[in-house]
DNA sequence: TCGTTCTATGTAGGAAAGCTTCACCCATCG
DNA sequence: CGATGGGTGAAGCTTTCCTACATAGAACGA
């Protein structure tokens, strides 16, 4: 019924951002609702449940099915947030990026999208899942990383950030290494596994073992429901708009980032001094022999 | 404009200031409703008909009425039209991290920060400067990327994207390697350092020995004026808006990100074809065999 | 290949919300 | 002092929303 990860997405989050991240979940009907209420937000607040599943070829079941999904308790809750959330609907809109795109062009599109991420990372990340991200980092007797591909390049950064502020952490980017160390972890280690899609086979695999290991598991993906999450004890949210070039989608990182910052920073001011101390540490080793 | 012409207040006109408006014609019972949508207007919209009714001591008729007085055709129009007007108000926020914040505090200053350093680097950074860029990377025979401490992670970052486009790049991690491979490069030939302070003893070193091999030298950090821009040919800048932890600094990385992508976008661009074709193969090749 | 299970979806009926009607109350005025 | 008329709420009607169940199709196993 439910995952064993609780608290995916904030409660007051953006509806059309909370979209966004189910979207790889939802199944052909709701998918068909989701796109109508992406493309028309406007419109659908004015919408009776029976002219909506009149206009997507679905039926109210499934736009009942749909609102509970996005964490509403019926079509009326979802219609009230949706306004409520439309003000400033700066919508996400497609971020293409056209062939005859200047270089400037290219680079306010990026920077706007990459904003947008940002915005988007504060409604969709969990203040609840961070604090119990940061309970058990806090108290672990050792702490790894997860990540291949393009994430082994975010979990290399949660270490190096993690790492500095005195955390017991180590980055595990080789697959077959992830689950030969997930296995020797013990309860009230902590796993982080990183992967934007929430489907990635090596890394879901290596969070499972952890798991199996008594490990606390912790994600942090684009998905609120995927794979990883339904593995992962704590789901952390990063929202990426899509930026296409000629029909590619590319999804940014940045807000991944911002979220290991969260995470690195909570932690610093609950350890406090122990923290301090490891920065200072760390500041003074660098400053001595290796800047100008 | 007391004009006796019909539809006093404009059509879109805000809920709030119509009820003002039409205060002094409102009876006793519309009168407490309009009080009470005046003073709560945020739970309003969140009230039943029959809900609303109780708490002003009236009935659903009056309640009825009263929408109908304000130009809507009903309750429910009213509450949709209320929300949509309500502004969720957002203050912006102090960087410095104080001890007693808890996360939500945490997290948004971390996004504002986030967020100021892209809007910063979109001013900072050069279309010139990344012009240049892209025209070396496209055409390179070879491409090497360095960084050590953290910004090994955004180096593995920068590969991990300008590879799956078709580049020819590697990433060079180890400092001895880095200056052992640098040696190696030639005329046409890419390096490109990443640096945050700029001032990164063994990534300066490494790169003035790519420019004495007859590299293209291109730099990332985040200071105009530094050791390494005074060895690069190009200088790439990104932002960073320090946030305090307790006095001590911590510089975001994630306009670093949004450079990198910025670069991809417009290699991408200038390739298309031979890009569009790489990522394809990236693509296929990944979710046969590595995805759920 | 055939049944079995499971999941996704729609249908139909019931609950609740929204809306209308009408009778009552009270004030005002002839 | 009765008549008039507007403001109001109770009760019933309609629409909207939601639930429970049935069905169809896919996935699985034998």
């Amino acid at each position: 019924m439910t995952s064993p990860s609780v608290g995916a997405t904030e409660r007051g989050a953006g509806v059309l951002v909370r979209i966004e991240t189910l979207a790889p979940s939802l199944r052909e009907s709701e998918r068909k609702i989701a796109d109508y209420v992406l493309g028309h937000p406007a419109d659908m607040v004015h919408l009776s449940i029976t002219e909506l599943a009149d206009r997507t070829d679905t039926s109210e079941a499934t736009v009942i099915r749909f609102s509970r999904k996005l964490g509403y308790p019926g079509y009326s809750a979802l219609k009230i947030a949706l306004a409520l959330d439309l003000h400033s609907t700066t919508a996400s809109l497609p971020d293409e990026i056209a062939p005859d795109d200047d270089i400037s062009a290219i680079k306010s599109k990026i920077i706007e999208a990459s904003i947008g991420s940002l915005s988007d990372t504060a409604q969709l990340l969990s203040d609840d899942a961070v604090g119990r991200a940061v309970d058990a980092l806090v108290v672990a007797r050792r702490i790894e990383v997860y990540g291949v591909g393009n994430s082994a390049a975010t979990a290399h950064d949660a270490y190096a950030l993690l790492m500095q502020i005195g955390l017991p952490i180590v980055a595990v980017l080789d697959p077959h290494l992830q689950v030969m160390s997930a296995v020797q972890l013990r309860p009230g280690d902590v796993a982080l596994a990183i992967s934007v899609s929430g489907s990635t086979r090596d890394t879901v695999e290596a969070l499972r073992t952890a798991r199996d290991a008594g490990a606390t598991c912790i994600c942090l993906t684009r998905h609120a429901r995927s794979p990883i999450t339904r593995v992962a004890h704590i789901s952390l949210l990063a929202a990426a708009r899509p930026r296409t070039v000629g029909g590619h989608e590319l999804l940014g990182r940045v807000a991944q980032l911002a979220v290991i910052d969260v995470l690195a920073a909570a932690c610093a001011l609950r350890r406090q001094d122990a923290s301090l101390q490891a920065l200072e540490r760390g500041r003074k080793a660098i400053s001595a022999s290796k800047r100008y």
